[in-house]
DNA sequence: GAACTTAGTTTTTTT
DNA sequence: AACTAAGTTC
């Protein structure tokens, strides 16, 4: 048992916990993946499990991975290959649902709908309902159905107060429906339907109960009640629950994740062991003390002492730019001269913020400077256009019902098949009780097809043509490699001429995006279709991360959670960003809000940049901002840096009158006209131009100018990127 | 009816 | 910027 010497003792205590419920506290930066691969690798050596008894779960595929790899150092076998099972609630859940497909209103080749494809079943039933969708947002709807799946309500349940509860659930419904007649489920009912399946067939609930004799779930604090739900049911048998998770670090609960279920745990299994672990390994002290400060604000909480050997560091440095440009600038120089001068690697700098819109200004600032960077989330590559209409193409093939899909892909690209042909087909289809696809079959198969008079006779050939290819690709997916298919799709419509159309470098990019996409299938040479796919869809933004270059990363706090870097700067520390807006009326978001700040300030090793900007633009105009009310939870002595635009004067003029209160009036500025009308001036896109009028509205100066080349645009000074070329 | 162009609207975080 | 609704041309 030489491993557990490197362990601290309450690292040891969680490892060699004996059988029940155990619930591990850990703080960040504590070793608890060390503590969970540790603890697999001892039920195996030491307490007699084998590894198909072990299910080992976790948010992300990347931290499935990295513990899959830990695990197999530790143990120094296949382990996944002797039936552990080791990966997302997500992925873990497909599984289940493809074997128990028969107690389920679904095939075992249902397909996963990703949050765009989701987004068009919601609108379709809006529409379908015949509702007003301004009325009724599509995005608004769909969180409620999340939200209600995620509390394992079904349509039939769905509580009603109101009258927009009540179309709420006939949209649902509605929506429901819809992904049945597609054989499709969105990741919420990978969760509802594991968890009523496991509920409602004891003998299903059963066998995986039995089976699983000891089981370990990472970020605990993240579960929502299907999750907890579901894993109750696997548990009922032999209770050997082993959990891990830090309330302080629960930023989902958007998601519907409920950090209330580390106490719900204690609850529900009074012989609970817990285990707290404090040591950090990570951050030096002066970071730690700094995150304690923030965090202990909020109320009703276990406190945690965060303490390290790492020794006290320096102080945390604050600044505090004059704009959103500066703001970046000063990013991208501080990292320059951080890499310049030795102090930290390139690979060891990472930027925060709270939403992926700032990271355009960072990025243009990166640019600038020649610097490459890693970007995570945001424009993701499953996310493209062309790779998701590549993916919805195989999809289709893989589960012709997908009736998403086939809209997506039945005119793309285009072949004289539009919106109201596409509408008929549909209609035609669900009259006959029969999925659109067979429709197109039959098309296919004789000119004298009941449907064909149902079209016009161009719109009838139009969609027998494409019938005639998707007959044929349905036929080949058995024999041929994901690879073969992908090939022949693409070549059978034409996808690269359809790409490469203008010949632009966005076109050659979307190209090359769907060339990445084929090597990927070339790694699914033995593996098939269903595995590719539900790949694809379980992946996650911080999965594409991609390591080994020496180069900075830019991300979310979202997606910081979970690594760490030597030099982290959180940016926008503005009240109105973080905390967000969107949570001032919220107590409980503002905790989160607050939680999402302290995972930001832990990320880091030894340096920490806190940094602001006194302006920001918006959508068109830039405002005035404040510095986020959580800088002044930082006592003034563990910051570096002074503030430029008397921070110190407001925030403290601010600190008793609370956050309810309006902002002070901005003081008023006085903008100079600096293109007089008559200037001649130049414009990145719109080219060379004359000013026609200029005035001063919200403090900024809007121009009229007369392009030569595109006419007169209106433009506001401070936005457009306009040089000077000769002053009237 | 289909295909393309243009103007307006929208963004917190994501398995 | 990205998506959609409305407008325009064939």
């Amino acid at each position: 048992m030489d491993f557990l010497e490197q362990l601290n003792a309450q690292q040891r205590q969680a490892v060699t916990a004996g059988i029940g419920p155990v619930l591990v506290l850990a703080g960040p930066g504590s070793g608890k993946t060390r503590v969970l691969t540790q603890r697999i690798a001892y039920l195996i050596r030491s307490m007699g499990a084998r590894p198909y008894q072990i299910l080992a779960v976790t948010f992300t595929n990347k931290a499935a991975r990295s513990m899959g790899s830990r695990v197999t150092d530790l143990i120094g076998e296949d382990a996944p290959h002797q039936g552990l099972w080791l990966g997302t609630f997500h992925a873990m859940c497909a599984r289940i649902l493809r074997s128990e497909a028969e107690h389920l209103p679904i095939t075992p080749n249902f397909v996963i709908f990703d949050d765009n494809d989701q987004q068009r079943v919601v609108k379709a039933a809006i529409r379908l309902l015949d509702l007003n969708d301004k009325l009724y947002r599509p995005v608004s709807v769909h969180a409620a159905i999340s939200r209600a799946k995620n509390e394992l309500i079904f349509p039939k349940d769905y509580p009603i107060q109101t009258y927009r509860d009540e179309v709420v659930k006939r949209i649902y419904e509605q929506y429901q429906s819809a992904l049945q007649n597609s054989n499709a489920v969105d990741f919420d009912d990978l969760l509802l339907y594991t968890a009523s399946l496991l509920a409602e067939v004891p003998a299903v609930c059963e066998k995986y109960a039995q089976r699983f004799k000891y089981i370990l779930v990472d970020e605990f604090q993240d579960t929502n009640l299907a999750q907890y739900t579901l894993l109750k049911h696997l548990a009922s048998v032999h209770h050997n629950l082993f959990v891990v998770g830090d309330p302080d670090q629960s930023i989902y609960r958007w998601r519907g994740a409920d950090y209330r279920n580390v106490q719900r745990f204690e609850k529900d299994y009074p012989d609970t062991q817990v285990i707290l672990l404090e040591q950090n390994y990570r951050s030096r002290q002066a970071i730690l003390d700094a995150a304690m400060a923030v965090i202990d604000r909020n109320g009703q909480r276990r406190r945690k002492k965060l303490f390290t050997q790492r020794g006290q560091g320096e102080r945390l440095i604050y600044f505090e730019a004059s704009d959103d440009y500066a703001e970046a600038a000063y990013v991208v120089d501080t990292i320059l001269q951080l890499v310049a001068s030795k102090q930290f690697e390139a690979s060891e700098c990472a930027v925060m913020y709270r939403t992926n819109a700032q990271s355009r200004l960072l990025e243009e600032a990166f640019l600038q400077a020649r610097l490459p960077y890693r970007l995570v989330g945001a424009q993701r590559f499953y996310g493209r256009r062309e790779v998701k209409d590549v993916i919805a193409y195989l999809r289709l093939v893989y589960n012709p019902a997908d009736e998403i899909s086939l809209e997506r892909v039945i005119n793309l690209p285009t072949r004289g098949i539009g919106a109201k042909t596409i509408q008929t087909l549909f209609t035609i289809a669900h009259q006959a009780n029969a999925p659109a696809a067979s429709v197109l079959f039959d098309l296919t198969r004789t000119e004298k097809s009941s449907y064909w008079s149902q079209f016009s006779a161009r719109s009838a050939s139009q969609l027998a043509g494409f019938g005639s290819m998707f007959t044929n690709w349905v036929s080949l997916k058995d024999t041929y490699t994901v690879t073969e298919l992908f090939d022949r799709i693409l070549d059978d419509i034409k996808y690269q001429a359809f790409i490469s159309e203008d010949g632009s470098e966005e076109a050659l990019e979307r190209w090359e995006n769907v060339e990445e996409l084929r090597r990927l299938t070339t790694e699914y040479e033995e593996r098939n279709l269903a595995e590719f796919l539900e790949n694809v869809a379980l992946i996650s933004d911080q999965d594409t991360l991609a390591e080994g270059q020496n180069i900075p990363t830019l991300l979310t706090l979202h997606a910081a959670k979970g690594l760490e870097f030597g030099a982290v700067f959180i940016v926008g520390l503005d009240d109105g960003i973080l905390p967000h807006t969107r949570s001032f009326d919220e107590p409980e978001e503002m905790d989160e809000e607050r939680r999402l700040f302290y995972v930001g300030i832990t990320r880091a090793k030894d340096r920490l940049y806190l940094v602001r900007s006194t302006r920001r633009g918006g959508r068109g105009y830039s405002e005035d901002t404040y510095p986020s009310r959580f800088l002044d939870d930082i006592p003034a002595e563990m910051l570096n840096g002074r503030s430029r635009g008397g921070r110190s004067q407001r925030s403290s003029a601010r600190v008793d009158t609370g956050w309810t209160l309006p902002p002070p009036p901005k003081p008023a500025l006085i903008i100079e006209h600096k293109y007089p009308i008559g200037t001649r001036v130049n414009h990145p896109t719109w080219g060379e131009g004359t000013i026609l009028e200029s005035r001063i509205q919200d403090e900024d100066e809007i121009l009229a100018v007369n392009f030569k080349v595109f006419g007169l645009k209106r433009l506001g000074a401070s936005l457009a990127k306009l040089t000077i070329l000769k002053k009237s």
